[in-house]
DNA sequence: AACTATTTATAAGA
DNA sequence: TTCTTATAAATAGTT
């Protein structure tokens, strides 16, 4: 709200995240004392934040204990089967989220398109060729870097070499080039291990009985293919 | 707030209560979903309506028990001793509002005084004069109302008077106020007992060791002078 | 329940 | 953290 809309999901950014929690929370504490009092009702709320802070309310005339120790009587549950069966739902949303992004995934592999109508595959369409050309266009700007610092390389080698050895060997281009630029190649073009953080951070659990840590031959299989 | 601003207190109208109490549990519970989500905290919210209802919200990904136990466990107090001060600490805050009510009463009727400043005094003395004019027009009009009354009664009275009595009885107009508006002045200018509501709705705790039940001689007393 | 005139809450920026 | 301010959201009173 103010100053822009923000979609309702985890803020990334460390320090807005802290900000808007600071202020959220205190609005939130704000409302539910504002409920207690004008509608004479009891009210705790205990928060526990990301970094493992707690906070505590309760309504004036009524304390935690006293609402837990309602709830239960009330909810005619004991606490832990009722936390068993939290975790139960907790993980068949994640279960059902997880069948979601692997078919996501599926379909941008070009598999599993039975269930799609003519908009859905053109939608999908658009979106890998211009995702495509993005990576395209990463891509020769990486190499193109990647020539430019070689070239920079090459050139102070040279320099050097100038400096201090004999005509002979100075004229050898791949002396300067070994020895310039040599070890640093896969930080760059080859260095993918890089990609996998931003591969995590689609949420993809990759725990799967079909994933393949060991599989070296492309970055696409690393991930193993979704079995449905 | 919206279509007019409301003071913070209790709303007697019970079924305001019940509207507002409804409409801002699911705002309450709607912010505490969105605080859970963009900040990635855990929160728990147990609410017990003022007519006993309970409503229970828990962030995806926790539990009520989880933050129970945590919640005693980082607080590090039993959460029956935390209770009792709890208590403690309610019946503190009550007791302070009732010393300052008490105080207030005090000065409004001309006591403790001494700690007020000449402006205090002013806004103190307009006050009481403000009110003290609405209390003269409301008794005007309440004696006007109940000699419109009377003057009514005594008509009909005549009337029927008229149709049934001899001329010498009928002349007598001591007879037709005895008949027609007898034992009713109670309820209107001397029925001061309906004045105890809304005294009490001050908030007073009228159970104080100087309140005096029997004393009849005047309202006023009837609340007993506090002591400081 | 729906509607809306207002009041509140708050995101972004300082 | 706190303040400001433009804007989004909540909601009191009404229908």
């Amino acid at each position: 709200m103010a100053r822009g809309k923000i979609l309702i999901q985890k803020i990334e950014n460390p320090t807005n995240r802290q900000v808007t929690y600071s202020k959220r929370r205190n609005g939130l504490l704000k409302k539910a004392q504002e409920l207690s009092v004008l509608c004479d009702a009891k009210v705790s709320i205990i928060i526990l934040s990301g970094t493992g802070k707690l906070h505590e309310y309760t309504s004036e005339s009524t304390s935690t204990k006293e609402l837990i120790d309602l709830y239960e009587r009330t909810s005619g549950t004991d606490l832990w089967s009722s936390q068993y069966e939290k975790m139960q739902e907790h993980k068949r949303i994640l279960e059902e989220k997880n069948r979601n992004l692997r078919m996501q995934i599926s379909q941008r592999m070009g598999q599993c398109l039975d269930g799609l109508n003519f908009k859905e595959l053109h939608d999908l369409e658009q979106e890998m060729e211009s995702a495509a050309k993005v990576i395209r266009e990463r891509k020769y700007k990486v190499m193109s870097n990647q020539i430019d610092t070689t070239n920079k390389k090459l050139k102070r080698a040279k320099q050097i070499n100038n400096a201090f050895l004999t005509d002979d060997i100075k004229d050898d281009p791949d002396y300067a080039l070994l020895e310039g630029a040599g070890g640093h190649y896969n930080d760059s073009i080859a260095g993918y291990p890089n990609a996998f953080p931003s591969l995590l951070a689609l949420g993809l659990q990759l725990n799967q009985p079909n994933f393949q840590p060991k599989a070296e031959s492309s970055v696409i299989t690393t991930w193993g293919v979704p079995k449905f």
